[in-house]
RNA sequence: GCCGAUGUAGCUCAGUUGGUCUAGAGCAGCUGAUUUGUAAUCAGCAGGCCGUGGGUUCGAAUCCCUCCAUCGGCUCCA
C-alpha cells in the first residue's frame, strides 16, 4: 500500500500502482468525470499514469491551468492525428497548449493549408474524438525515438530529440499518430467536445527568423459545445472594442494610402482627446519638477552614431536626408535622448542641480517593418511622452521610484488595473547585443530591482528584452484580444552619458558622470490612445472625453434654446454641441448614443418654459429633467470629482 | 521582411460557374415633405476607373501575374 496526501492533508491508503483517475474515482464519482490531469509531487501527470510510491498529489479539473493545459497540449496531439491522416506526409514542429487554446507548427511538404481547408481539419478532428482513443504513454530511450522519427522522415522532431537527454524522453501515442511528448495527456479524446480551428499563419521554426517557416495552425477546444460557443461571442464582442473600428467610427484617428503606411492622421476628436492626455501628465510633470523642452524632428547622422544608434538600427531605419550640401546628412529622429543629452551638455551643471529632468512629448519615426504595423499600437511615425532625468549616482534610486509614482498615479486615474511589470533585462547569452561595461550593466540592473523591491511591484522578470543601452522596467497592457503592448517604461542608462561626454562639477571640485534615466509614462500617445479606446470601449471618462453633451431639440422650434443651453454651458468650459437636423428626437437619441457621448440633453416645450433639461446618459438612459443652472452645477461636479480622484 | 487571407460608393456589405453589370442595397450626404418627447419618419437626388499596373478572353468586379494597402500570425520593437 501507498500513502496519498492530498491539498487538504488528509491521506489515503490505495494499492501500489493507481493511478489518478482512480484516485478521483474513490474520492467521489461527480470528481472522475471533472479531473483532467494530476499533479504528483509538483510534477504533472496524466490520469492514467500508475503511482508506485508515497506521494503529494492535487487533481487539476478545467478550473486549473494544469488541467486546462492538458486538455489543450492534447488537441494539439488530436490535431496532428488529424493532419496525418489529411495530409499524409506532413511532419511537425512543436504543437503546445497557449493561454487560450493551442497551435501546432507543421511542414506540410508539398500541402498549402489555408483557412478554407480548417473546417476539414476540424471534421476530421471530431471523427477522431469521439472514437474516444486513449493517450498512451511510452517512455523510449533517445536511440529508439531517433530511429523512428528518422525513419518517419521528421527531421524537426529529430532536431529536437537530439537535444533531450537520454532517460527522459517520453512518446504518446493516439490512434495512428506518435508524438514526441513530456505530458501531460487527457485520459481519452473522448474529453473533447467542442473544436475550432480559429487560424493559420507563418512561423519561423524554433522562432528564427533564418530557419524555415513553418504554418502555424492555431485552435481552441472545450468540453462543451456551450463553452466554445460563448468563447467565440466573447470574441465577437471584443473585436466590437477593436480601437482600428472604434477610432474610425468615433472619429478619433484615420489612416491614409497616400500619406504613408503607419503614418496615424489625428482627426480633431482625436487631437483633443490627446491634447487633454498631454495637459494632465505635463501637470503632473510640473509638479515633480520636469522642464519641457522642445528638440527638432531631425538631427544630424553624427547625432546617433554617437549615441549608437546608428550602428545598431541606421541600416534598417528611414535612411539619412541628404542636403544640397556634399557629404551632408540628417536622420529623421527615432529618438529624443541625444538631443537631450545635447540640451543638457549646454549647461554647466553642478552636483546640486541634479536631478536635472527634461521632458518632451518628442514625436520620431521608426522605419518598423511592413507587417508589424497595427493601428495605432504599431506605428512608424509617433510621439513619446518622453523625458530624460540625468543624476547623481545617490539619487538613482530615488528617481527611478518617483517614475514609478507617476506611471501608477496615471494608469490609476485612467483606471487601468490589469496590467504587468515586467523587469526586462539582457539575454545573458547574447551579451554581444548590447552595448556598455559589464559593470554597468550590473549597476543599472540592480537599480531597478531595488527600486522595484521598494515599491513592492510584483514583477516578472523577462531576458533579452532589454534596450541595448540599458535594463528597462516595462508596464505591460493587454488588447482587447489578449495580446500585450508595452506602455509606461523606465531605463537605466549609463551608457549615453558616457558616449556625449556629459558631466557636472561635484562636491569635490572634480568632473563627474551623471546616470540617465529614460522613462515614458504612457509610452507613445498613439499606443495608449488605443489601449485606451480598447479599455473603455470608447466610452472615455467625461473629464476626457471630446464631446461631453449634446443638446436635442425635440423639433426645430426649440433649436434656439437648445443653441442657448449648449452656449451656456460651453460659457463654463463644459463641452456640449447641439444636433440641430430635422430628425425625430428617437433618431437623434441613436445616433448620439452610437457616438458615445456621455450626456443626451432633450429640450422640448416642457424645458423652455421651465428653463430646464431632460436629461439621458449615455448607456444609462432617461434620468428625468434638472433646471438647466442646477445640471450645469452637476456636471461642472462630477468632473471635480474625476479630477479630485486623479489628482489624489 | 516572411507565411496565409482580404481589397466593390464616406461607412457596412450583395454581386452565383466570366455574358443587359451601362455594377446594386442599407447607413451617412444633399433636396423636399414632416414639427416630431427618450435607440432608426417618408420621398427624391447624388455618389464607384470594382486597390494599382499588366495579361488571358469576342467579352473581366469575376481567371492569371506584379505592385500597394489591410487583417491573422511569425520575426522585430531604440
Amino acid at each position: 500500500m501507498i500513502k496519498i496526501s492530498l491539498p487538504d492533508n488528509s491521506v489515503m491508503e490505495f494499492e501500489e500502482g493507481v493511478t489518478g483517475l482512480e484516485i478521483a474515482q474513490a474520492i467521489s464519482s461527480g470528481l472522475a468525470k471533472e479531473v483532467l490531469a494530476i499533479s504528483v509531487d509538483d510534477e504533472v501527470w496524466d490520469l492514467h499514469r500508475p503511482i508506485n510510491k508515497d506521494a503529494k498529489i492535487k487533481l487539476h479539473k478545467w478550473n486549473d491551468e494544469e488541467g486546462k493545459h492538458a486538455f489543450w497540449h492534447s488537441s494539439a496531439h488530436l490535431m496532428a492525428e488529424a493532419l496525418e491522416k489529411l495530409y499524409p506526409g506532413i511532419k511537425f514542429g512543436i504543437g503546445p497548449s497557449i493561454e487560450y487554446g493551442f497551435y501546432y507548427d507543421v511542414d506540410p511538404g508539398g500541402w498549402t493549408i489555408t483557412d478554407a481547408e480548417l473546417p476539414a481539419i476540424e471534421k476530421k478532428m471530431k471523427e477522431l474524438a469521439s472514437q474516444k482513443q486513449e493517450y498512451v504513454r511510452e517512455e523510449v530511450t533517445k536511440k529508439r525515438a531517433l530511429e523512428y522519427y528518422r525513419k518517419k522522415g521528421d527531421e524537426y522532431k529529430v532536431e529536437l530529440i537530439k537535444e533531450l537527454e537520454d532517460g527522459t524522453i517520453s512518446f504518446y501515442k493516439n490512434g495512428d499518430f506518435t508524438d514526441l511528448c513530456r505530458g501531460p495527456h487527457l485520459p481519452h479524446t473522448g474529453y473533447i467536445k467542442a473544436i475550432k480551428l480559429l487560424s493559420v499563419a507563418g512561423a519561423y521554426w524554433r522562432g528564427d527568423e533564418n530557419s524555415k517557416q513553418l504554418t502555424r495552425i492555431y485552435g481552441i477546444t472545450f468540453p462543451k459545445q456551450k463553452m466554445l460557443d460563448e468563447y467565440l461571442k466573447m470574441l465577437e464582442e471584443a473585436k466590437k472594442r477593436d480601437h482600428r473600428k472604434l477610432g474610425k467610427e468615433l472619429e478619433l484617428f484615420a489612416f491614409s494610402q497616400k500619406v504613408g503606411q503607419g503614418l496615424p492622421l489625428w482627426l480633431p476628436k482625436g487631437a483633443q482627446l490627446r491634447e487633454r492626455l498631454e495637459n494632465f501628465l505635463k501637470k503632473i510633470q510640473k509638479e515633480y519638477g520636469y522642464n519641457q523642452v522642445i528638440s527638432p524632428h531631425i538631427g544630424q547622422k553624427e547625432l546617433y552614431v554617437t549615441s549608437g544608434h546608428y550602428e545598431k538600427y541606421g541600416h534598417d531605419s528611414f535612411q539619412p536626408i541628404n542636403t544640397p550640401a556634399e557629404g551632408e546628412e540628417f536622420l529623421l529622429k527615432p529618438m529624443n535622448c541625444p538631443h537631450h543629452c545635447e540640451i543638457f551638455k549646454h549647461f554647466q551643471f553642478s552636483y546640486k542641480d541634479l536631478p536635472v529632468r527634461y521632458a518632451e512629448f518628442g514625436t520620431v519615426y521608426r522605419y518598423e517593418q511592413s507587417g508589424e504595423l497595427h493601428g495605432l499600437t504599431r506605428v512608424r511615425g509617433f510621439t513619446q511622452d518622453d523625458a530624460h532625468i540625468f543624476c547623481r549616482p545617490d539619487q538613482l534610486k530615488e528617481e527611478f521610484i518617483k517614475v514609478i509614482d507617476i506611471i501608477l498615479k496615471i494608469f490609476r486615474a485612467l483606471q487601468f488595473e490589469n496590467y504587468t511589470v515586467q523587469v526586462s533585462l539582457r539575454d545573458p547569452e547574447r551579451k554581444e547585443d548590447y552595448i556598455g561595461s559589464d559593470e554597468n550593466w550590473e549597476k543599472s540592473e540592480k537599480a531597478i530591482l531595488e527600486a522595484v523591491k521598494e515599491k513592492e511591484l510584483e514583477i516578472n522578470v523577462e531576458y533579452g528584452e532589454a534596450a541595448f543601452y540599458g535594463p528597462k522596467l516595462d508596464f505591460m497592457v493587454k488588447d482587447v484580444l489578449n495580446r500585450k503592448w508595452q506602455l509606461g517604461t523606465i531605463q537605466v542608462d549609463y551608457n549615453l552619458p558616457e558616449r556625449f561626454d556629459l558631466e557636472y562639477v561635484g562636491a569635490d571640485n572634480q568632473k563627474h558622470r551623471p546616470v540617465m534615466i529614460h522613462r515614458a509614462p504612457f509610452g507613445s500617445m498613439e499606443r495608449f490612445v488605443a489601449v485606451l479606446i480598447e479599455h473603455t470601449a470608447g466610452k472615455f471618462p467625461l473629464w476626457l472625453t471630446p464631446e461631453q453633451i449634446v443638446v436635442l431639440p425635440i423639433s426645430d422650434k426649440f433649436n434656439d434654446y437648445a443653441k442657448n443651453v449648449s452656449n451656456f454651458l460651453n460659457n463654463y468650459d463644459i463641452r456640449s454641441i447641439v444636433d440641430l437636423r430635422n430628425e425625430k428626437v428617437g433618431k437623434k437619441i441613436r445616433d448620439n448614443e452610437l457616438k458615445k457621448i456621455p450626456y443626451l440633453l432633450i429640450v422640448g416645450e416642457k424645458e423652455v418654459e421651465s428653463e430646464q433639461v431632460s436629461i439621458r446618459r449615455q448607456g444609462v438612459g432617461d434620468k428625468g429633467a434638472m433646471p438647466l443652472k442646477e445640471f450645469k452645477d452637476y456636471i461642472i461636479n462630477e468632473i471635480n470629482e474625476q479630477l479630485d480622484f486623479i489628482n489624489q
